[in-house]
DNA sequence: GTCTAATCCGATGAAAAGCTCACATTTGGC
DNA sequence: GCCAAATGTGAGCTTTTCATCGGATTAGAC
């Protein structure tokens, strides 16, 4: 039987919050410095300047350090994201904060980013996880309505595109040597401005 | 040192050549049913129904495989690229067949496509995979050049950028257990077209 | 039919990674 | 200070995966 992905035992000390963390710390710059590759149980335990038994106290195997960092990640960025669409002023300069928050935060570690979106795919998420990531989406697409003209209904697969292609274009122009953060900007608002103000292709027979 | 990417031995007799090819299929076929975790040499030789030796006359290592399978892949959607490209008929047509022609391709098999997407980013990729890439990309900015009003020089970003955007939802779509071809047919042209058609926002100081 | 080069085989060793456990150390309550 | 519970340690066992090599088999030229 394979591991399970929640964490085994709950700190109860100070000392093993910040031993959970600094495991978790590792294992981020490890993905971040050598990908997926490099990522293993004894290497994040070294970088994390712990013994791999301290991690496996807190984690039955490595996928449950993997499902750790996402949910780390996603609360972070919700947390981030619900800053940024406060709900003054214009629809429109929300979702520029929006683009904002979701470039700096992404393009900061962008190996990391990719990683964790790929493994996400892979691993059973658990309900933390998955109720951040509907958060973010229902976030967006309550933005998303306070456009004049929109349909309310087809918000949330709006959302839900949006994301993806937010995410797609940052991605890309992370694997640049030297990103270009005003040029991805650009873009990124062209992309979402542009589909919301397309009107839906009419379908062919 | 790594094993290189290079195929280690060319197949000069046709059942090699059926060798090679039961590899990749093997390879692909994996991927697709358990992802890269379940990617390992013994894994992919059993599948493809030779024996592991076989496998290193003709890869040096496994991320030779995959390199490989990238490269075939990246032949082959250019290939369908390049037909769904032909230069008759509107440009707005012509970009209607190339959206299908991806989602065609993409949501085959959509873990493989993902994975692929993904290591390709991590391995260094031969000549003839980039240049497959490079042609591709000319392409699809060769027919936004024939949109009315377009500007030349902004092509090519606009053709990276709609393929990554194309790429991201094609791929969410596939993630899905029973993906709706025609609605992800519909939002990836919203995209397109709405990305195209929105004058790139003025850039704030 | 014979011969050579190409191909194929898979047991086997080497290396890497996962994980445990017996014991050492630290913490916090009393 | 004392003690029990919590936490930390890392050598080393187990499992998995990588990769090789000597020898068996097959294809195609002559």
């Amino acid at each position: 039987m394979p591991p399970a992905l929640s964490p085994r035992k709950r700190p109860r000390q100070q000392r093993s919050t910040a031993t959970v963390d600094a495991i978790l710390d590792g294992a981020a710059h490890i993905l971040e410095s050598h990908g997926l590759e490099g990522f293993n149980t004894n290497a994040v335990a070294v970088r994390a300047g712990v013994s791999v038994g301290s991690l496996y106290q807190y984690f039955p195997g490595k996928d449950a350090v993997m499902a750790a960092l996402i949910r780390r990640d996603a609360r972070d960025f919700l947390s981030l994201t619900q800053d940024a669409a406060a709900n003054d002023g214009a629809w429109t300069a929300a979702l520029e904060r929006l683009v904002d928050v979701a470039v700096a935060h992404q393009l900061d570690s962008p190996t990391l980013a990719r990683i964790l979106d790929f493994e996400e795919a892979r691993l059973p998420l658990d309900p933390e996880t998955s109720q951040a990531e509907d958060a973010m989406q229902r976030l967006i697409a309550e933005i998303l309505r306070r456009a004049p003209g929109a349909q309310p209904a087809a918000c949330a697969e709006a959302a839900a595109d949006l994301l993806h292609i937010a995410r797609a274009l940052i991605d890309a122009e992370g694997r640049n040597p030297a990103p270009d953060r005003a040029g991805l900007k650009r873009r990124v608002l062209r992309a979402a401005f542009g589909y919301l103000a397309q009107p839906p292709p009419i379908e062919h027979r």
